[in-house]
DNA sequence: GATCAATATAACTTTGGGTTATGAAGCTCG
DNA sequence: CGAGCTTCATAACCCAAAGTTATATTGATC
């Protein structure tokens, strides 16, 4: 014997509110319409739910039994209904946000901390990747958004592009190193130190050779290569050595007095740090709503790094 | 955002069964029309709730958590349909059973007891009252069954009657009592002692009355009146006084060893045991299990009387 | 790319829940 | 105890939607 939930819900209802007109305001239907629910109930159940010729409608004792798994049909359908509004104003569910390595350890990771702080009912699903892979998980929408240092210019119709933060570069050095003691640094300071670089297939490697190209660095000893941000650091703070990074990533580095940047124009990069996402807009509330926060937060951030 | 509670339960079969066909077979539907409900569903919650073009169907985050709300409901409906049908077989509920003191505390309650082990779900509410009352309430629907001592024509059309003994009464008295001994009881015998009598307005009264007038006792030295059976009881336990008590107290009594009758016959009252209803038969099917039972219990201890 | 299975769509029927209007039946109270 | 009020039941209607079968589409798989 299958009974229609809706009509346990309509018994709780009436046996909560302690009538059938009372119930039936509760549920914002007609007086007529739940009592004919009711009577269907009945027939189908073959039992009097409520005691019959009572004024203050009362239910029987099997009443009142499904009136009580009524109560929890009522309830799940409220939870059901709440979870899809959280959802829809984009406030619970799941993010996929991917980047290149230096920029989400060094800036991105922050500024998920304090999304997550305001929204703790939104998962965050991290991870990371290079422009090429990343444009394509875009594609086949296994990823949200990726936060990517990247020519506009280079970017199909296919996506979309909101640049957070101009590119620029910076040749970064521990705190204390002899060279971040002068006010101004000349090519042939720099040449007797060894560097640590990016990964081979990052497009900071790319960066990286270009700076150096372009000042004129011609041949470079390359001391340590290929570590997360973190090996970056911690090598660059226990040795002389130099580095190429986003400026943006220095400068979240100097308020831990991580490390430095020295006082030596270099070119900046043709690509810029930008979100990109799918052009047709079809995103999750949710996703729409970590962009907008990122785009926030970056932009605070934007005005700070100038004014430094 | 109200949701239907059908759908929500279509959703749990679906995800829970893998897939859309599987899920209708569950539910014991077409595949067209689960398929529909779920595209209704989806509108009405304006996301999607399962991953487009992927075809083991998986559900989206937001399709995940609908369905285990979806569950409940299903849950919650098949708890409500076991309850059903437990009712309809009679097999939970209440029987609200009622009858004259003595009989219900020295016969009747143990078969309750027994009934209460093998259907545990359901609950007996007992009560005590004399026929008159007794009657009315079963009339007024505040009573189920009534078991009294009765004299069947007496009863209206309304009422039907089922016999479970036959009356008969007998004196007794305490194990050991003096006359016990005795093979034979004549009637001088018995009119030393005193006697215990059941309460004024008891149909018993008017029946030990009536047994002392047919063997000639004209009068009657009365020591305790107006207790339950258990207080006459532990006063004939503890006296040498006489009662008159239908036999098949006694007989439940002597089990105990708590009580013996006297060898000497006196008259039977015209009364019988028996159950009384509602002729129309408007009893729930739990009401209808316990008579049964009442009936079945009764026969064998009717046996059993006779042999003794 | 052909094939197979799963899902979606179409077209139609029927159930039943929604409505308003109205009738019947308990309760309350003078 | 009957007038009056309130609450519940019925009637007549409409329409949303669930159910059906038949058929088209579409992914997955080889």
């Amino acid at each position: 014997m299958k009974l229609d939930p809706r009509h346990l819900e309509i018994l709780a209802a009436i046996v909560e509110s302690g009538g059938l007109t009372e119930g039936a305001a509760l549920l914002g239907k007609s007086q007529p319409s739940v009592s004919r629910s009711v009577s269907l109930l009945e027939d189908r159940v073959g039992e009097p739910l409520f005691l019959a010729a009572r004024r203050p409608l009362q239910p029987t004792e099997l009443g009142l039994a499904l009136a009580q798994e009524g109560k929890r049909i009522l309830e799940a359908g409220r939870h059901a209904s709440w979870l899809v509004d959280e959802h829809r104003q984009g406030l619970s569910g799941a993010v996929r946000v991917a980047g290149t390595p230096i920029f989400m350890d060094g800036v991105i990771s922050s500024v998920i901390a304090e999304f997550q702080a305001e929204h703790p009912n939104i998962r965050i699903d991290q991870s990371y990747g290079y422009p090429a892979e990343l444009l394509s998980k875009i594609s086949s929408e296994t990823l949200d958004v990726a936060i990517l240092p990247i020519r506009p210019a280079d970017l199909s119709e296919e996506y979309e592009f909101r640049q957070i933060l101009p590119g620029r570069n910076v040749i970064a050095c521990r705190v204390g190193h002899p060279l971040a003691r002068k006010t101004e640094v000349k090519l042939e300071d720099i040449t007797e130190y060894s560097w640590i670089a990016p990964p081979a297939n990052s497009p900071l490697f790319r960066d990286l050779r270009n700076t150096l190209d372009g000042i004129g660095v011609r041949e470079l000893k390359i001391s340590f290569t290929g570590g997360s941000l973190s090996a970056v650091v911690n090598v660059l703070a226990g040795s002389d050595s130099l580095t190429v990074l986003p400026f943006s990533v220095v400068f979240m580095m100097q308020r831990q007095n991580m490390m430095t940047s020295l006082p030596i124009k270099i070119g900046d990069p043709d690509r810029h740090l930008g979100c990109v996402m799918r052009r047709d807009r079809r995103m999750s509330a949710t996703s729409n709503r970590f962009l907008a926060f990122v785009e926030r937060k970056f932009e605070l951030l934007d005005r700070l790094i100038c004014k430094a």
